[in-house]
RNA sequence: GGGCGAUUAACUCAGCGGUAGAGUGCUACCUUCACACGGUAGAAGUCAGAGGUUCGAAUCCUCUAUCGCCCACCA
């Protein structure tokens, strides 16, 4: 019989189609039916700018196994997709877009920067208006990149919600948070010492900029004292900076040089006067223990500078190069300064020396060049009143960080947070709903444009040409994209989110600023549980990076072996808290894993084809709608399918347990405990053991009800196992599940109720006997192939005293002989006559098996040497145990009792394995009093 | 300078107080009518090292070594 299924299973051949349909069936809208119970979560806005990697198909991986799984428990589940603007990082690929315009020529790696800069200069020229025009255009054409990855990957999100952070509805939310913190003064506008990044042009935030140890020198420099009687010797790694000093700083507590406080200093070069000042900031230890102080350059300086009413004198500029205050150096690059500085110094014999000095400077994190701290005018967010209420709402577990590490790293954060720097030099993205009168010099701060200046009446003021820190609006994410300040039925049914799952590396970034923000603006946590996953790393456990050249596309491998495929490697690597050292083996063996299913599938289907009308009937009305995990099996009518029955219970009191495990895994984050438990269920219980067990009776041409029962159940047990592995390889079990005959039309596997929440109880006697009876088989398969007997089909005898376990054997005596390859099984009351080398099974039997040219006695003797040697060797290890004293007295009750059962059964294998061997031509029984040793324990 | 994590079979990793596990790879046999992207059986580990706690430690504590990450204003 020729069956239209492909034998092997091709991903690319369905997934697609299920892609499409998810989406336009739009399946994953949540329902309006307020009864059930509801699970939310919003998904962490991709960047425009971006294109699916690894991390983001990890974290989208664990998102749709969780959502699809509470679906299936039957929950109201909203996954709310979008995109974050990305405001600096559009910006740049936007100006390098008309940057590559202008200067279509270029070529190679110069052409980048070229045309970056390029860019940049043109965007200056052309305005914010028509740039912004470019901008938006920009996103229309290649703003939905991810999305599309999105949806192929069969993310089970609703598109009808999807949210972006400039919608109109988005920005007035923004801008409200804005107005609303301003006016209660929690935001204000101030001239501070930023990271000011002369590449991008702008200020970023602390958390933007990244350190990175240098080579450096330490300079030693004299500055001599205004009266003339000699000088002080500072150190500093940045000699072009003195040029700004207004004050050379000592310890107070410093001995050598608290005489000092008050007098007054020459600064080189410049032959200013500045005074020498003493504060505690000054660590004694390092350099020569006197500071220069540079208020406008550096952020210590500048705090100090405070302290002492010191003035700054800003000598760098917005793009690096010395201001006119810098005198005869004034133009130069600040690279250009330090040379320039210190060969004059050095010409002035005012260098001490000069040390090697390892340090770590500041780069910006995304173009990597110096920043460049700087006095500047921005905004800010006053951090500390806004940070408790976020301390404590994770300290009192009103919002559960998971794995536990990370709430320590949050809290420490958030125990020394300081003011944010919120505005940005940048085009691109929310606009500082704040204005300034020139007239009179009054800020307004307001949602709408003002016409005129409230308190001079004049003009028409000029809003601040500053935007928002991309992180500000993505702060409002898990409400503002449920409508809020609007009152809308979404906010109230799914707020707050239950869950957040994001990359440890924006934990700062952005988990602290939408628990800050949202406990601010909705009086309620953003969500309850912040699950924070791993770094996907290369096979090798480097981070994947482009300069590295190591970074995997997830595209490209997906193609190559399916999406099911890469989200099981994934998922069964994702253990919370360690990075995931991802390989194309992992998702190879996975891609063997679904051909395994699909062949299952397609065994179970040829075999349901040939079912006569009224058993399909029968499949119809028992397949759906599904009742609960491990529900009763359709009944064998007959005595002789005793085997049948065992089966059937053994395997649906296994699905209860893979379900009951799956269900805690789960709600731990256990992705890798419930994808292996899954993939050793399905495949080595179900189609190892089951789907062989049964086959015999499933293969049969025959159309009595035997045949039907043994189908229809096989048929079931595969049905319930695709609803558990769905959420792990989604495409797969949709396109098998709807290739089962049923009664009526199905929609999806994921949207059919099934009661994943309460499986049945499981079965234990049924449990037991199946694993005596498959003690046996691997028992007699390992005896064959120890005897070289693969080919063979020997007979075997087993004997026991337990007449209830030769029943056991005798009532499943067809798959017995059938999966262990046997002839004829004979059973035998009590013991086996001597010349015979048997097993002993855990059961308590003795197995042997017969054969014409068997048995060679050496290799037998051998054998049974060895297994008695590692029984002995077990067991003299447990008798030491239970030997001493205090294991008995100490350890729990049922650990002892384990522990002894676990003796009595060694014992008792010892003893028969001793016999066997004694019973073994020409070999000569144990001493009797080594044997009498193991006897059963009183 | 602080903090965190890793070190378990040839490889990649789970396990984190009670007989050392998985996947891949390896060995032998099997092209039996779902699947060779398959089946059956098998070999393989002083759980980094040293101390300690415990009746009992891969698992808890301390130190050491190697590797990695995060945070930090020491000029």
């Amino acid at each position: 019989m020729q069956s239209e299924i492909p034998k092997v299973y091709s991903p690319e051949a369905i997934e697609p189609r299920w892609a499409r349909y998810w989406v336009d069936q739009k399946l994953y809208r949540p329902s309006d039916d307020g009864a059930r119970p509801r699970f939310s979560l919003s998904l962490p806005p991709p960047n425009i700018t971006g294109s699916l990697h690894m991390g983001h198909m990890l974290e989208h991986t664990e998102i749709d196994i969780l959502m699809r799984w509470h679906r299936m428990r039957g929950e109201n589940v909203l996954w709310l997709p979008g995109m974050d603007h990305a405001s600096i990082s559009t910006q740049m690929i936007v100006e390098r877009e008309i940057g590559r315009e202008a200067l279509p020529d270029l070529e190679g790696p110069q052409a980048r920067h070229a045309w970056q800069r390029e860019g940049q200069r043109r965007r200056l020229e052309m305005g914010p208006e028509k740039f912004l025009e470019r901008c938006w255009q920009w996103k229309e054409q290649n703003g939905d990149t991810i999305r599309r990855q999105m949806e192929r990957m069969g993310a089970s999100v609703d598109w009808t919600r999807a949210r972006f952070t400039m919608d109109a509805a988005y920005s007035r939310a923004v801008i409200e948070v804005f107005v609303r913190l301003y006016e209660e003064g929690l935001i204000y506008r101030g001239h501070y010492i930023v990271n000011w990044c002369p590449r991008c042009g702008t200020a970023v935030s602390d958390l933007e900029v990244e350190h990175q140890d240098r080579a450096g020198h330490l300079w030693y420099i004299r500055y001599p004292f205004e009266d003339g009687s000699g000088h002080i010797v500072v150190a500093t790694t940045r000699p072009e900076t003195m040029l700004g000093d207004t004050a050379v700083a000592v310890n107070p507590n410093d001995t050598r040089y608290h005489r000092l406080i008050g007098r007054k200093v020459i600064l080189p070069l410049l032959d200013r006067s500045i005074p020498v000042i003493g504060d505690s900031f000054v660590d004694p230890t390092f350099g020569t223990g006197a500071v220069k102080v540079t208020p406008a350059h550096d952020p210590n300086d500048f705090a100090i500078g405070q302290r002492h009413n010191l003035p700054g004198i800003t000598v760098i500029d917005f793009d690096a190069h010395m201001t006119d205050d810098a005198g005869p150096y004034a133009r130069l690059s600040r690279e250009q300064a330090r040379v320039a500085v210190v060969r004059d110094l050095e010409a002035a014999g005012l260098i001490e020396k000069i040390e090697d000095y390892k340090l770590s400077v500041a780069v910006c994190e995304r173009c990597k060049t110096i920043v460049e701290p700087l006095l500047s005018k921005q905004w800010f967010v006053r951090m500390k009143p806004l940070a408790e209420p976020a301390i404590r709402a994770v300290e009192e577990g009103r919002i559960r960080i998971i794995p536990d590490n990370s709430r320590k790293v949050y809290l420490d954060w958030m125990y020394r947070i300081y003011d944010w720097c919120i505005s940005r030099q940048l085009w691109w993205g929310h606009r500082i709903p704040a204005w300034y009168c020139d007239a009179c010099g009054e800020v307004i701060v307001a949602r709408e444009a003002p016409s005129s200046c409230p308190k001079c009446q004049s003009g028409t003021p000029r809003q601040d040409p500053d935007v928002l820190d991309t992180w500000f609006s993505s702060g409002l994410w898990p409400f503002a994209t449920l409508g809020w300040p609007g009152q809308t039925d979404d906010l109230r049914r799914f707020y707050p989110n239950d869950l957040m799952i994001m990359g440890f590396d924006i934990l700062f970034f952005w988990a602290a600023r939408m628990i800050v923000l949202g406990l601010k603006f909705t009086e309620d946590v953003p969500f309850r549980e912040l699950y924070v996953h791993a770094l996907v790393r290369d096979a090798e456990r480097q981070k994947m990076s482009k300069t590295k050249g190591n970074v995997l596309d997830p595209l490209e491998i997906t193609e190559k072996y399916g999406t099911d495929a890469v989200r099981f490697a994934l998922a069964s690597s994702a253990a919370p808290g360690t990075d995931i050292a991802f390989s194309e083996d992992r998702v190879k063996g996975y891609r063997d894993f679904a051909n395994k299913i699909w062949n299952a599938g397609r065994f179970i289907l040829m075999n349901l084809g040939k079912l006569p009308a009224p058993a399909l009937r029968h499949l119809g009305t028992t397949l759906d709608p599904i009742p609960a995990i491990g529900f009763d099996a359709v009944p064998h009518s007959e005595p002789e399918s005793e085997a049948l029955r065992l089966a059937d219970c053994w395997i649906f009191s296994r699905l209860a347990t893979v379900t009951r495990e799956m269900n805690e895994d789960l709600a731990a984050y256990r992705f890798h405990e419930a994808a292996h438990t899954i993939y050793h269920f399905f495949w080595h219980e179900l189609c190892d053991w089951y789907l062989e067990w049964v086959k015999p009776e499933v293969i049969k041409d025959s159309e009595g009800p035997r045949a039907s029962a043994a189908c229809i159940n096989l048929a079931r047990v595969f049905e319930t196992a695709l609803h558990l592995l769905h959420p792990f390889m989604p495409f797969l079990t949709e396109e098998l599940w709807h290739q089962l005959p049923r009664s009526s039309e199905a929609q999806s596997i994921s949207v059919t109720s099934f009661d994943l929440a309460n499986p049945r109880a499981i079965d234990s006697v049924s449990e037991k006997q199946f694993q005596t009876v498959q003690e046996l088989i691997v028992a007699a398969r390992n005896v064959k192939a120890e005897m070289g007997l693969q080919k063979e089909k020997p007979s075997a005898q087993v004997a026991s005293d337990d007449l209830r376990i030769l029943e056991l054997f005798r009532s499943h005596q067809e798959p017995i002989l059938n999966l262990a390859g046997l002839e004829a099984l004979n059973f035998v009351r009590g013991r086996l006559p001597a010349g015979a080398a048997a097993v002993p099974l855990a059961s308590g039997c003795d197995l042997r098996l017969f054969y014409e040219r068997a048995v060679d006695p050496a290799s037998e003797r051998l054998r049974l040497e060895r297994d008695l040697a590692k029984v002995k060797n077990h067991l003299e290890q447990t008798d030491r145990q239970l030997k001493k004293e205090s294991f008995r007295n100490r350890a729990p009750q049922e650990v002892v009792a384990g522990v002894e059962r676990r003796r009595a059964e060694l014992a008792d294998q010892y003893a028969r394995l001793a016999e066997s061997l004694a019973r073994l031509d020409g070999f000569p029984a144990e001493p009797k009093d080594s044997a009498g040793q193991v006897g059963p324990q009183p």
